[in-house]
DNA sequence: GATACATATGCAATTGAATCGCAACAAGGG
DNA sequence: CCCTTGTTGCGATTCAATTGCATATGTATC
């Protein structure tokens, strides 16, 4: 059994436990995004899928699918277009993490280590229950 | 001179200030967005023109431009609509802020306390210059 | 004030991402 | 291996956002 066949019998495994069926499509569109180090639009997840010539109503509806059964996460990082984002099983790095975009490339990057102050942190419960961050600013290359 | 004169006659001198002919649309759209305590969506915008009888086309036109001379801000606060807020000159009180998203019901609020640790301020560093600050979660009326 | 000209507006048409409807198809339990 | 039900592909559709163009309006100049 190669890395391959392994990788994919993971995918199936998953999927299958999230209560879908685990076509080639949805295995090939998990695996592109638990491969992935930053969250990927829907038209980043298509090209790397080019291979498999699967429809892009197919590759929208697969990873809304997915993301209401809890495989992926969908959010809307500031520039206009939804993002897809690999959720690691019970207990890994299932925490949402922050992140951060460059307003200028659109490049989105996952921190691990950013915090509020416990002064934010109570403030920001006048607010409501804070569940993600998100910074925004000018990467490296951009600057 | 009454009150609404006066807003009025800010208004124009802001935006003719800004490089921009000072017409009935734009000092009415920038009236309210400048009374307004947080960013307004196009259609936000629109409905609080709803008596002046203006076009959406030329509201989308004058956010867009009125945002590229600097005298609003234009940002994607996640729910995949554009917002649009007034932005003081030198020193009043809009300073670029943290914004809190409800993910339920979309509202935005500003807020002015939010800080991140030190040791997390360094830690961005490593990705790029942090211009923004967006939190997002649960407000306490969708709790 | 009146005039001239560049800019802004209104309307209709267009774009493009996202979604839907439906017939054909495939996954997986029995 | 068949049957049921979930999934796919394709075209049609939706809706916000944007554009082209003829007309109207602001503003500098006389």
């Amino acid at each position: 059994m190669n890395q391959d066949t392994t990788s994919r019998g993971w995918a199936k495994h998953a999927i299958q436990a999230a209560g879908l069926r685990a076509t080639t499509a949805r295995v090939a569109t998990l695996l592109v995004l638990r491969d992935s180090s930053a969250p990927l639009t829907h038209a980043e997840v298509c090209a790397r899928l080019a291979g498999f010539e699967i429809d892009k109503a197919t590759v929208f509806r697969n990873l809304n699918d997915m993301a209401i059964a809890n495989l992926l996460r969908r959010t809307e990082l500031g520039d206009h277009a939804w993002r897809f984002e690999f959720i690691a099983g019970e207990g890994l790095g299932h925490a949402s993490h922050p992140h951060f975009v460059c307003v200028d490339c659109g490049t989105v990057s996952c921190m691990q280590e950013i915090e509020l102050t416990n002064r934010s942190k109570t403030a920001s419960r006048r607010f409501g229950q804070v569940t993600e961050i998100l910074l925004r600013g000018h990467c490296h290359d951009c600057v």
